[in-house]
DNA sequence: GGCCCTTGTTTTCATTCAGAACTATCTCCC
DNA sequence: GGGAGATAGTTCTGAATGAAAACAAGGGCC
């Protein structure tokens, strides 16, 4: 455009008018990172809690008695991550894990009277912080982006899932 | 106490009908997640940029010569990451940094032709990426939840900002 | 019983990140 | 003009994260 002359003369006009902060991948890793952050050091200082804990903490709240492989899926996360966030919980008397009578390799979660008066504490907190966030929209604008959110997710997993079977 | 009753107006009953699928916070880490390890293993595989790099790149193609600083400013990154990021893109012939004339603590970054051809053909790709993620929303989901996004963001700013003022 | 699958834990290694230290330069102000 | 302090960038450190694989222990089916 301006300063076309001195260097390329290449069509890629498009390139060249490319605004990252419009970029939806962008705003989204942005947005992201910022409630992330806001979260990661409210639930540290109050509760010491980390993410991949709390969420076992609130889906084990949520069902009182969970396998951890079901606890992955509710969260989101991988085996791994759950059996270390269960494992810190399970250190600091929050969490009891116990052998699933049905089938030997399975385990059980489920709150410890102490990890439950901490679910009962920390839940209404998240949802106090959430609030906060809803502030700075409408309610529509709220409603929408939550919806957004949600379709999002599936045709990402959507998407995930056939780049799966197209590899190798 | 399971299940003792459906609905009492306890505030721990709060607590036990928490849906973490249904928590902002966790659908926007979620949904960022996706997307972000969509474009990282694109970026990686077919041009070896990772997302700091790729930032870098598109901001300095956008504005020709930019500061670190500024290049920070514009991709939301700490001075530390585009520090890295441009060090890795400079020694790969991507950009160039020289010392700000009026400055002598300044750089300046700026795209070889290098690094402005691969820009060129990135911000294409990205854009696909992009439109293959519009294509699970409605025209009118994908326009609010950029919108909502964008509003977020500038919220959560804020509430950052408050949040610093108050610390300490 | 033998084979292969699943569940869950642990290890390893590379990457990532936040924080702070460090260098070099500029600005302000005496 | 010369220090005190601020600013631009880089580098270092230790902790957290991630992916991937190794590992242990059971289960199901022939």
């Amino acid at each position: 455009m301006k300063t076309r002359a001195k260097e390329t003369a290449l069509p890629d006009t498009a390139a060249d008018a490319f605004q990252l902060e419009d970029f939806l991948p962008y705003r989204l890793a942005v947005a992201s990172a910022h409630v992330s952050r806001l979260f990661t050091r409210n639930y540290a200082e109050n509760f010491g809690l980390t993410i991949p804990e709390w969420r076992v903490l609130a889906v084990v709240g949520r069902f009182q008695t969970l396998s951890p492989s079901a606890a992955g899926e509710w969260t989101a996360m991988d085996k791994v991550k759950v059996s270390r966030a269960s494992a810190s919980l399970v250190s600091r008397g929050l969490l009891r894990q116990s052998q699933d009578p049905s089938d030997g390799r399975g385990r059980l979660l489920r709150l410890t009277r102490k990890g439950a008066a901490l679910h009962a504490q920390v839940v209404p907190e998240a949802l106090a912080l959430e609030a906060t966030l809803a502030d700075g929209l409408s309610r529509a604008e709220w409603v929408s982006l939550n919806k957004a959110l949600a379709k999002l997710n599936t045709h990402c997993a959507a998407i995930a899932a056939t780049g799966e079977d197209d590899e190798e």
